[in-house]
Formats: structure tokens, sequence, C-alpha cells
DNA sequence: CGATTAACCTGGAAGC
DNA sequence: TGCTTCCAGGTTAATC
């Protein structure tokens, strides 16, 4: 599943093909995955040009000639492929060279800006992705982009800011950091490996950053996300990228599933431990 | 109100 | 071989 190298990568990938492309045909295999698809999801996406695909936090987000807007998030094993070729192999029934698979949820028909027409596939074995379409004018505002904190890869997120958002909590950085609303866009993975970077100890209470750490942590992660996103993302079980490739960041994780191998800096052995519920990889002697 | 936990699902790997 | 248990790139509703 995929944090925010990863998404963005999928962006990357269907940005060439859905930009300026038209929806032809939609067909649902089940009325929700996580929730319910919108109201009418079909009728409000037949005959719209996708204009852009964009990216906030792990969500994708795609303005529609209409003035709508909609989003895509893949939760932890959501994928879209594009397959050539859609035909309408019955009425509202088409599409893609490849016969669906149990967990081909949507498929999508649209013609390219240059007329190819293309099947866009969602597939999500645990359904724990989902979809939402927002009416003219309704996205920005929308609860679920308001409750995200800053982009970590834009100008908002600094050190100054890292230590003010965290100032009165007392949970653990680890979980701080998972917090879509102190940042947003980071997973298990990349809190794992920025904390290892920056040196900071994931059992820290966040209250306790202080400025010196807060500065090396904020260009950890910017850092530890650039490398990610050049690298294709990371590629554990699932997550491929719409045009199939696999990332390649795995080969380069620090410390993240690699319990009891050596630390790269000081050689004692990383060690695993579970906060709120979720795999931590650390290493205790370069991490204060 | 802030902070852990359980739940949502399926599949693959590991253990017996 | 087959059954059981555990684990997974996330989010959120329920509970402490």
């Amino acid at each position: 599943m995929p944090e925010l190298p990863e998404v963005e990568t999928v962006r990357r990938g269907l940005e060439p093909v859905l930009a300026g492309a038209k929806i032809s045909a939609v067909h649902l295999a089940r009325p929700d995955l996580r929730f319910p698809f919108p109201e009418r999801f079909g009728d409000r996406l037949k005959g719209a040009t996708i204009e852009r695909v964009d990216r906030r936090a792990k969500f994708l987000v795609m303005p529609l000639s209409t003035g709508e807007v909609l989003t895509a998030h893949l939760g932890m094993t959501g994928r879209f492929r594009v397959e050539g070729l859609a035909h309408e192999v019955e009425p509202g029934r088409f599409y893609a060279p490849t016969p669906p698979t149990g967990h081909d949820h949507v498929e999508i028909a649209l013609t390219t800006v240059s007329g190819d027409d293309v099947a866009l596939i969602y597939s999500d074995p645990r359904r724990f992705g989902f979809m939402e379409l927002f009416g003219s004018g309704e996205f920005e505002g929308s609860g679920r982009m308001v409750s995200l904190g800053p982009e970590p890869l834009g100008n908002e997120f600094s050190a100054s800011y890292l230590v003010d958002v965290l100032r009165d909590r007392s949970t653990p950085m680890k979980s701080a950091l998972l917090d879509q609303s102190v940042v947003a866009g980071l997973g298990n993975i990349y809190v794992c490996e920025a904390l290892f970077i920056a040196g900071i100890s994931p059992r820290r209470q966040a209250k306790s950053l202080g400025a010196a750490r807060a500065e090396r942590l904020v260009p950890a992660i910017r850092g530890v996300l650039n490398e990610a996103i050049a690298a294709g993302g990371s590629t554990l079980r699932d997550y491929v990228a719409a045009d199939g490739k696999l990332g390649s960041f795995q080969q380069s994780f620090r410390v993240y599933d690699r319990e009891g191998q050596a630390c790269g800096e000081c050689g004692s052995t990383i060690k695993r431990m579970v906060q709120s519920g979720r795999s931590t990889f650390f290493c205790s002697r370069c991490q204060r």
C-alpha cells in the first residue's frame, strides 16, 4: 500500500494518459469499496473530461470538465492499470482485453487526447481504498481535505511548524508523524526511515522534539520522500505503478523490514517493536 | 479532549 | 499436505 511516493508514482504514470481524456462509460462490479460509491457515480462521470491528475497527501485528485472533482485513495492494496482498446462487449459492459479478475472493481472507458480508446481499471483485493466525487466547489472545503496537514514537500512544512504543532502532544513521535493532520502523506515505511535518518527515537514524546531535532527531521523527511519518488516508490507485496513497473526503494531501506540486521551506521542490531498496532523498525543506538 | 485499540478485508507466509 | 495464526505501504469508529 502506498504512501506519498507510491501515490506520486501512480500519478505520474496516469497523468499522460488521463489528462484530457473523455470518459465514455463506467462499470462498477460492486456497490462499494471501503465506502459506497457516490450517488449516480457512473452517470456523473460519463461524458466528463479529466482535466488533470493531481495528488494531495495519499489521494489522487482529478478535476473534471463538469466542475466536479474525482478523488481516489488506494488504501493498502489499491492499484490502477490502463489497458488498451476498450470495447463494449455488451451494452454498458465493456472493456479491457484482459478478463476482469475477482478484484477488478471499477472499469472506466476513456478516449485519450490522441484518440485512443483505453480502459482504466481499479483493482483492490482488500477494498480499503475508496473513491469520492465532489460537487462543483465542494472539494477544497471538504472535511477530508481540511483535516489534512501540510504537504511534507511543500513550503508550509518546516521545523518551526513541526515544533509548534507538536508542542502539547504527549504521543510518541512515531504516532505523531503517522497522523495525517500533522503532516500529510507519510506512512509506516517513511516515518521509520525518516526518524532513523534524523537520529530520533520513535518513542520520544512529540512535545520533546526540540528545535535542533526538528531541524534534522524536516530534511530527513523530504530527503527520503524524494529518494523514494526517484526510485518509483517501494514494492513490498502489492504495489505496482500504473504501467506495471515495480518500485525499487525497498532496496534502500535503512531500517524498515530489517529486524535483526546490522545498522548501516553503527553496526548494532535493528530492532522491531509495536506502536499503536504498527511495526516500528529502529536502531536504539543511533536514535535518541 | 487526547490517546490507544479494534475493525474493516483478503492473501501470502510461516508455524505446526 | 493441510489447518491455524500472524502479518501487511491505511483510515476510522469505538473505547479508554
